[in-house]
DNA sequence: ACCAGGACTTAAAACGCTTGAAATTGTCCT
DNA sequence: AGGACAATTTCAAGCGTTTTAAGTCCTGGT
């Protein structure tokens, strides 16, 4: 039998794979299928489709016709577990963040970028960071990031010692961890510049809640007063990172003597709390009170908020994480790196000097 | 060699798996590295781990220790592979939607029940509902959960073919797919009822834009009007589902000659936005004019906005979603399935009695 | 005619786990 | 003591890729 010919009849063997499974799934084409269907080997095939250099221009024709025919797609796990490598990069993300969202669009886009793909972990009610971390690793990442950890340092540092854990958004006190984040006392300082600049002086703070990113705005809201000399101004009343939170602090500011001339919130949720209950309340905003958010989400952009607020650029931040990531395992990066970026305040709608 | 004495060499031949990698990370530890550890086969740390019955008492405690000790972590890759099962759900979300967020909230409890897992794959501005469910795939999903998909019903019927798809909230032409959604139009219908009851007759509907989703509840609103003898109040102003649209849509009603006395959005972020509009206009709401929305997302239930709104019930939705797919997966159901579930109003603070 | 060297291909050994069959051990009878 | 049987444990063959070392074929040069 001439090679020729023997290879012509291998390619009419089978029908294109269309073999039905008994719940009526077709049973997905393997490597070896594309490869008898060419007459080559699954080596020949592989090479091919990683785009590997070697197989010959008429080789990679045929592998690729007959693999598109087939509607073959490569199986990750085979293949991860063959490399060694998952190219996967871990992301623990609460579902029910705006920031965290817009986030992991242009952690997608990075990570594409350099070859890497996401696999999601997402933080619910029921569902903590320890879980939400074990299915990364069970996934294989080859790295963690974790948009807003609230796990102790230390637990994080020993994290670290099963894949590389770069932090998003969060200050790590001093340890040796990847962390990527703003400056969070800086942006809220740019907030009281601006409002003080406009000529206010009592401005109010929402807080929001216990934890570091939280500390870190509320200090750099204290500072920035007295910096203004505003101290005796401050004026920190109790929050969260919700809408809830916001309106709350409103109702309990109408039951005073009178309102603060701006307010400035934990974040863009919690502002947008506090523009609904003003609203609702009847007070012009920013006509007698000015509002301001932190995040820059995309609440606050919508024309029917207009919020000002700070922008944590979370393009950035998100380049800055897959860079982390890919220096660590591609590069051998040893030594912990900090980036901190520096927010910038984004001027809408709802401030102006005080009436 | 006593067998017992050997054994006890074994335990102690190694430190832990403590080996350090170049990166600083330590290397996985692996199931051979238990067994040796405890002096026993792969097979049978595997049959412990897992909780296949066999192994005695004194072996899974054993196992589970050692185990614990190194800080052992199974591969999913690789049981994927060997047991041809990767037990995984993938889930198709659009990452900025808070509803989307709710059902994969319940979604991860369903699954968990079943014992599947989760793998989300998102949606974002650059990556589309087709590279989205390869990944899916490409991890070896073995159902797809898709929700709120936007693809032509012949595209996701061929994708069945691959994986048994559930479509999730949208209504599918006759197709031969697993559907669970809503009864959109019926919902809207009962928005109708309650604010007809309530005794208004100009009731304006905020368009959803060109999606099924959206037609269905556009249709809801028209039949509801008619039957309830206003069909010459029927209006329907363009939008779509975000905030933006629900503000636009009030500017454009105050330049009108009048206000109607209810406003039913397409979902509660448009309506979100017609209440912010409507707030910053100075008209009372639900003093002079009503809003209804639809989803009963986290934000309508915000006490700020307190939202008068459609639940769709995202828990048994999910709850749904996963059983369809494990029928599919552990009980061979062949026949496509249609779950509608009623939707029920939400009675809040955004509609009374027209003024 | 022969061989070096390039251009392609491929055989076969992993990868870390599961699993059905086979082997081992122990127990209880007779 | 011998055997049957149940309870444990292990063997070894995969799973679908990747990857390295080893081929196979040509092409030219001598």
């Amino acid at each position: 039998m001439l090679p020729e010919e023997h290879c012509r009849r291998e390619e009419q063997l089978d029908d294109g794979g269309s073999a039905r499974h008994r719940n009526g799934t077709h049973k997905r084409p393997k490597l070896e299928d594309v490869a008898t269907r060419v007459g080559l080997s699954t080596a020949s095939v592989s090479l091919v489709l990683r785009g590997v250099p070697g197989p010959s221009e008429r080789t990679r024709e045929r592998v690729l016709r007959a693999a598109a025919d087939l509607g073959y797609q490569v199986d990750r796990t085979a293949s991860t577990l063959a490399s060694r490598r998952s190219r996967l990069l871990g992301v623990m993300v609460d579902i029910h963040s705006p920031f965290h969202a817009e986030l992991v669009e242009h952690l997608h886009t990075a990570a594409e970028e350099v070859g890497y793909d996401l696999v999601l972990s997402t933080l619910t009610r029921t569902r903590d960071e320890h879980t939400a971390v074990e299915t990364l690793l069970a996934f294989r990442s080859e790295a963690l990031i974790l948009l807003g950890p609230t796990a102790p340092a230390d637990a994080l540092v020993a994290l670290d010692n099963k894949a590389p854990v770069i932090a998003v958004g969060r200050r790590i006190a001093g340890a040796a961890l990847d962390v990527v984040r703003t400056a969070d006392d800086d942006g809220v300082g740019q907030i009281v510049d601006h409002l003080t600049g406009l000529g206010h002086r009592e401005i109010l703070y929402v807080d929001g809640g216990k934890g570091v990113i939280a500390t870190d705005r509320r200090r750099g809201y204290r500072t920035a007063m007295r910096r203004h000399g505003q101290g005796d101004h401050v004026r920190v009343v109790a929050g969260d990172h919700t809408e809830g939170a916001g309106a709350r602090a409103v109702r309990h500011l109408l039951d005073g003597p009178r309102l603060p001339t701006a307010v400035v919130a934990f974040n863009d949720q919690c502002a947008i709390g506090v523009l609904a209950a003003l609203a609702r309340a009847g007070v012009a905003v920013p006509g007698e009170v000015s509002v301001v958010g932190y995040d820059d989400d995309t609440l606050s952009r919508l024309s029917c908020f207009n919020l000002t607020t700070v922008s944590q650029s979370a393009r950035e931040q998100a380049r800055h994480a897959v860079t982390a990531a890919v220096e660590r395992l591609d590069r051998d990066r040893i030594e912990p790196r900090e980036v901190v970026l520096a927010p910038h305040l984004v001027l809408r709608g709802t401030t102006a000097a005080p009436a």
